[in-house]
DNA sequence: CTGAAAGCGCTAACAG
DNA sequence: CTGTTAGCGCTTTCAG
């Protein structure tokens, strides 16, 4: 299996084990000249310590675990990015686990870090855990956890998320001023803070602008995207239909530009649209989109790095804070106030009399 | 750190450490009424093995390692879904390590691997790879490595790839088909095979064709997005500007587009657009673009399955093979005959008396 | 400054 | 069927 060991090197050396370790760990303990000599040795040979042994030995994993809902979304692998530097920066190891929104799946991954098989914890929950229980087992035990984005107020850990509230009412009063006197609001699930949060901004802006809530107005999203589709559709046909629409993640994009598209709902006119969303397309969407930026990677490396400042000092408790870092609204044509977008403009100028001959 | 050990399952139980053991693994040499026994106790007390004792001692991590370039992209995502819903099957741990594209960082990965760190390896290498001694040195240790998607065809081992040179045939041939007489290829690191067949592929279309291949056609690229950006601009503003472009990789796609926005290109008027892509949004672009669809997922999904065989046989050598897994070239608006797409008509359609007055 | 020795928690021969 | 025992490779007292 591994090459090397650190006998071998001992033995060639004619120095004992326990000095080759210290020398490696450049231990105070051992003479500059042997720390050389070792430290050549275990260059020649390729030496790498057997990091099981170690880990049995130290009862120290050097890995943090990473779990989150999903991967090929663009703010989780953003966050991962942001973890993963910090993590290559520490010397650490990254055990990345995916739960699908399963929560059965999310208590088995971290009832196993039980373990010992890390020393730390990154977690952005499923949109299904209702309970806090596998999180608080494993605090209680000494290994440090960070929720990032999808967090549990209730767990007195460290937080990092962005501003969720604000940017739920800031999102609303930019369609509000854009025009929109009806906004609807693509909810996913009621267990996630992260929705709860951006819905409630979203709720006190209608209220700030003296607008009343309908209930139609909370579209209550699932993770099947086939029923996100058609109840959007659904929505975009009622009579009191809305002008505005704020999808609360990512995923929930396409379903509504297809669901105009297929309705023949037209972006920005007929309906504003605002997703929370780091997608690098967004601005050469057909209409570009209006989005509001979480700092994904941010988020990621500022969660990882006070994840190491509890694994570095044994016994630091990390405190129960909330760190927010606020995300931007980033106006496109999506929510343009009427007007037909840039692109559009230019095309149908310059095919004005192509145009004609055809469409008219 | 770790809660119950095994000695103290032993104890309670009045049995040895071997016995609890040996039924915890289920052995044959146990009575079922002792199994259920320990079995019972073991959940009782949330017994959990310790995966580091374990691992040194049976010199076995159950866990892999996946290395490659870039997390924040669709198609290492959805690669890693694969690998991931293949490592929950069997139990095992992944370990992600993202190069960053640097061929230093990989070597540095691949070594320490070299420890048994990892049972096997899947690896997408770096655009700056030049040299496989990291990769073989790891074999003959006896640690299996898959390649998946950029492989190094030297190497003696299982490579799952898609049909490179065919998609890069067929974006070619559909462009040319669709009407483009000087089609242009951007280029990525021509130290990557998938590159280089694509861009093989894309020489034979032409040639097939009868077209003749001008080195302005071949476009550069490199990992600095601005450069990128630039260099697109240029070759659209030459005297002898291609009418196609094919985006070999993902990112390359929204510097096309904004180039074009900016120089007010037509797509797909003036100019069609063709990318490797996996992007969701791919549909809702603007125009929306047609794509080489990888089959990510599989490709993960694959490369993990086939790397698992050569785990579970101690002594099963890979085999030097091709796995090839067709792509999708998916055909929309972005390469489109000349015509004006779907959305465009619609609103040029419905406002044709408000362009009139503000346009014309 | 170096060496000897105990042991992390588990597994697997081997004995009974 | 169960127990005993010798390590896996490394770290870390403790002695010298």
């Amino acid at each position: 299996m591994s090459g090397t060991n650190i006998r071998a090197l001992a033995k060639e050396l004619n120095l004992s084990i326990g000095t080759v370790s210290k020398a490696l760990r450049d231990s105070y303990e051992i003479s500059a000249a042997t720390k050389k000599k070792v430290l050549a040795l275990a260059q020649k040979r390729n030496y790498i310590a057997n990091p099981y042994a170690s880990s049995l030995r130290r009862k120290k994993s050097n890995t943090i675990g990473v779990v989150v809902p999903e991967v090929a979304d663009s703010f989780f692998s953003h966050a991962i990015k942001g973890i993963d530097s910090v993590a290559q920066l520490k010397g650490y190891h990254v055990l990345v686990y995916l739960t699908y929104e399963s929560f059965a799946k999310e208590q088995a991954i971290l009832k196993d870090f039980t373990s010992g098989r890390v020393d730390g914890v990154l977690v952005s929950i499923s949109s299904e855990t209702s309970d806090d229980a596998h999180i608080t087992n494993l605090m209680n035990r000494n290994i440090p956890v960070v929720f990032f984005d999808r967090v549990i107020h209730a767990v007195a850990t460290a937080k990092i998320t962005t501003d969720d509230f604000e940017s739920g009412y800031n999102a609303t009063k930019h369609l509000i001023e854009q025009g929109c006197d009806r906004v609807a609001y693509l909810s996913i699930s009621n267990q996630l803070s992260i929705n709860n949060k951006r819905m409630e901004g979203f709720k006190e802006a209608l209220h700030d602008h003296k607008l009343t809530l309908k209930a139609s107005q909370i579209i209550r999203c699932s993770n099947n995207e086939q029923e996100n589709y058609q109840l959007i559709k659904k929505a975009l046909q009622r009579k009191n239909n809305p002008y505005g629409i704020i999808a609360s993640v990512e995923k929930l994009t396409p379903p509504v530009y297809l669901a105009c598209k297929e309705l023949g709902v037209l972006i920005p006119k007929q309906l504003k649209v605002v997703s929370f969303s780091n997608l690098e397309t967004a601005l050469i969407l057909n209409p570009s989109l209006t989005t509001i930026n979480q700092p994904a990677f941010e988020m990621g490396e500022r969660a990882a790095t006070i994840l190491f400042k509890s694994i570095d000092k044994k016994h630091y408790k990390l405190k129960n804070e909330n760190i927010i870092i606020p995300s931007k609204l980033i106006a496109r044509e999506s929510s343009a106030k009427g007007r037909l977008h840039f692109v559009q403009k230019i095309i149908c100028c310059l095919s004005i009399h192509t145009l004609f001959r055809r469409l008219c």
